[in-house]
Parts: structure tokens; C-alpha cells; sequence
DNA sequence: ATCTATTTTTAGATTTGTCTAAATTTAATT
DNA sequence: AATTAAATTTAGACAAATCTAAAAATAGAT
């Protein structure tokens, strides 16, 4: 390889490991200068601490996190954007998977964490066009903008709703494939309207009125399904 | 990782790298028992000969490559297999990103290469049920079907059609970026219809009548155009 | 302030895919 | 049949990404 490719590959190409980090430490709060520990990267992403550890010395050589010995990393403002662009692949790619492609929403994470590392910028950005600039993916997460802006949205857990209060199902918390399929299996699907009807101390469980039917959630479902409350 | 997936991984999942090797070969021929050898593949590939040879060795462990010592390789039935697997990923992808996201001929082929190792059976049947199951991708080159059948095509170079012969452009050979250029920039599309006026003997030119204009193109042009004779 | 359990890093090994340089085999030419 | 040129393979090295086991640092508890 010229001397010129080893320089942009050490500097701008990034490899699907890098990628992948950069997008745990995201997930894990390390946008917001937060520093996270090898340990809780090396469990989100089934490695070991010490390759966490080569990998934080890399992404630090390339400028894309702060890395301080035995304090963990947290994500430089360039890292912040290439994490950003990586989610907006990620979650864009989900959306055409379930509106273009008919898949389900829980099948479709495994396959754009392949699809996540396409590199193309007019790929992308055609593909946004394609979907008509979708706001969220299909689990109810905010797609990033080109520019790296999330919109945040006002959304509470379900199971922080007071009782009479009101709102539509918007997002999911864990977006386990076990937890889609007994989400579909039970009819509660993003968009539906749900007002809680009931709390039960013993159990923290809760009796909800969804579009019409009456039924009894768990708290450990409510504590997964994002709600947007009715003004 | 455990003895199993150890064992999936050896004789089932395929490498990037492994992937390309098998496609190369077969474009070179190799698909017809036909041996490819080192040096040709090294060309092709933009690699080494000794690392040819080092990836002959563990295709054929893996029995998608027949390759003997100092002769070269071919592919096995389950090496053809996989390569039009490859090869039909690689087309339907290039015909969705001209179809559905308004690349132009000469963009698909760069992001095809990324997009052909993404795994996902469901993924590919999909995108071929959206596509409309084409037979052909955006360079005239055929689409194998699922189970690895190739639709062969009654095709001629335009440098081998007889003088007032008349036929449908229906693909390139060469499809590099600046032949498919050339041809935008020269209004010659697949689809257009041709009819070979004349030839000049001392430079194996050729004047064209293409939908009513007529035009003089130059041999290396004619024998990079595949055209379907009028019967 | 010291001890100790936990976390983190280092050192060294492994796998994959590549390279260079040297050795070997094959094929062509006398 | 011997010589030579070209093709091919081997040996040894390297970078990337990972691992295990041992060493070092940190933080919590006395
Ligand atoms: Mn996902
Ligand atoms: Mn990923
Ligand atoms: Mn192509
Ligand atoms: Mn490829």
C-alpha cells in the first residue's frame, strides 16, 4: 500500500471493530463526556476487558475518544458524529428492512448491524429519501439527521404513567427479539392508545385499557414500552 | 468461542475474503472445471501470488476449490454454488440501487461490492420479490436465479454483426466507469436499437444507424457492446 | 494508613489475510 | 537432455483483532 493510503486508513477509514466500539461507548452514555469503564464495554460487547482495552488506545490514537489509564473513555466530539452516523445507518436500514422488505421488527437489528458498515454516503442518503425522512425506526428510536441532531422526544416508561393519565405507545425500551414477539403476540404494537387503568402495590402491576380491551401487564413490560403522554 | 461454532465457522461461514476469491475465480472461468492459474488470479485480484496460493489451500480444504500444486485451482459444485450466490447478490443489489435509489450505471458497481457479503437469505429474496425478480442487472449481465441457474443469453459483440444486420443493445462487457461514461456522453443505452451500416477495413471502425442517428464508432467501442441480433 | 477485592493493563500467544524474498517446480528453448 | 526463464510455492514477517494469564492500579473497608 502507498504511503498516502496507510495515512488515510490510520486517520479516516474506519473497520467495522472501531465502528462498533465507538457505537457501544455511545449507547453506554459516553457522548456526554461521561467516561466508561473497559468492564461495562467488554459485557455489552461479549469481548474481554483487555482487548477493550488495545481498542481504547487506538480509537484515542485516531482522536475519536478520550482515553485516561484505569479511568475508562468517553467520546470526543468527532467520535460523538461518527457514532451518530453509525445509528442513523443502523436505524434507516432497520425502517427499510420493515417498510420496503416486510420484514418483522425483530428481525431486522441482526441484519443491519451488517448493513450498518455500507460505505456511501449517497447510499444513505438516497436510502432516507427512498423511506420520505422517517423519524424514528421501528422499535420507536429517533433516526439522527445527517447533521448528527437527534430529536429527543417526550416520552415517559409506561409504568411511571400516574393511573386515568393517557398516551400512545411510541418506542420500546428493550428491543429483544423475546420481548417483540410477546409484544406482538399480545397486540400491543407502536401507535396504539394506552390509559392506565390501575396499579397493583403488591406486584407493581398494571391494568390498562388498550385500544378499547382491557388487560394486565406486568411491571416488568411496562417498564419497557415509552409512552407519549396526551396533553 | 465454542467447538461448535469453531466448526461452523471452518466449513460453513464464508470470509469477505474467501467470498471474493471464489467470485474471481469464477468470472476467470473456473466454474468449468477449467484450471485458473495463480498468477491470473493474483492479476485480477490486485494481490500476490503467494497469497493466492496460501487462500488456494484453505478453499480446498474447505472443498470449494479443487487446487492442485503448481496447476492452479476450479471451482467444486459447491464452489460454483456459492460464487453465483455472490454474483446474484452483487447484481440484484445493483439493480436496486438504479431502480429504486437513482444511482447511475457506473455508481453501482463499487457499493455492490460491499452490499454482495451481507448474509441474510430473507434479505435477498425480498429484495429480488421488490425488484420484481429482474433477469438482468444494469450492465446487461444475467441475474442467476436462487437454486444457481444462469439464463444465457443469445448474444453478439456488435463487432461481430455482418454489415445491414440490425439488432437490441443489451449489455457491456467492459463496465468501467469510463467505457459507461463514454457511452452516456455518446447517448448509447441498453435498449437501443443498432444497425451496422458499414465497416471500414483499415481500422475496423463501424458507422451505426442508432435510433434513426447515424454514428461512427471505433472497433475497441463495438467490441464492448453486447447486442441481441433481430431474427 | 493498610489491607484486600476488584478493575484494568500488560505481556505474550493466536488467527486471518497479507506481504517480501528465497527456494522450488514447470515449461520453453536450445 | 541440459539450460534457462517464468510461474508457483515456501518461509518468515507483519498488522488487526482477539484471547489468557500475570502484573499493576484503584477503590472500599477496616
Ligand atoms: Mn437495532
Ligand atoms: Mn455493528
Ligand atoms: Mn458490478
Ligand atoms: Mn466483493
Amino acid at each position: 500500500m502507498s504511503n498516502k493510503n496507510v495515512f488515510l486508513k490510520k486517520y479516516f477509514l474506519m473497520t467495522r471493530s472501531e465502528e462498533n466500539y465507538l457505537k457501544t461507548i455511545f449507547h453506554l452514555g459516553g457522548g456526554d463526556a461521561k467516561s466508561i469503564t473497559t468492564n461495562a464495554i467488554a459485557e455489552q460487547m461479549e469481548t474481554k476487558p483487555s482487548s477493550v482495552t488495545d481498542m481504547a488506545k487506538k480509537l484515542s490514537e485516531k482522536g475519536l475518544v478520550d482515553y485516561v489509564r484505569y479511568q475508562g473513555v468517553s467520546l470526543t466530539d468527532v467520535g460523538v458524529k461518527t457514532a451518530l452516523s453509525i445509528i442513523r445507518k443502523h436505524r434507516l436500514w432497520e425502517v427499510f428492512l420493515v417498510k420496503k422488505l416486510d420484514f418483522t421488527w425483530d428481525e431486522v437489528h441482526e441484519v443491519a448491524e451488517q448493513l450498518e458498515h455500507i460505505k456511501s454516503e449517497k447510499l444513505i442518503d438516497k436510502l432516507d429519501e427512498l423511506l420520505e425522512f422517517p423519524k424514528h425506526d421501528p422499535h420507536g428510536d429517533p433516526i439522527p439527521t445527517k447533521d448528527g441532531k437527534f430529536q429527543e422526544r417526550d416520552e415517559k416508561l409506561l409504568s411511571e404513567m400516574p393511573i386515568n393519565s393517557q398516551g400512545v405507545c411510541v418506542g420500546v425500551k428493550d428491543s429483544s427479539v423475546p420481548f417483540l414477539k410477546f409484544l406482538d403476540k399480545n397486540k400491543i404494537a407502536l401507535g396504539n392508545t394506552i390509559k392506565v387503568l390501575d396499579k397493583e402495590d403488591f406486584d407493581n402491576s398494571l391494568r390498562i385499557q388498550m385500544d378499547g380491551k382491557e388487560m394486565r401487564i406486568s411491571h416488568q413490560i411496562a417498564a419497557n414500552l415509552y409512552v407519549k403522554k396526551n396533553d
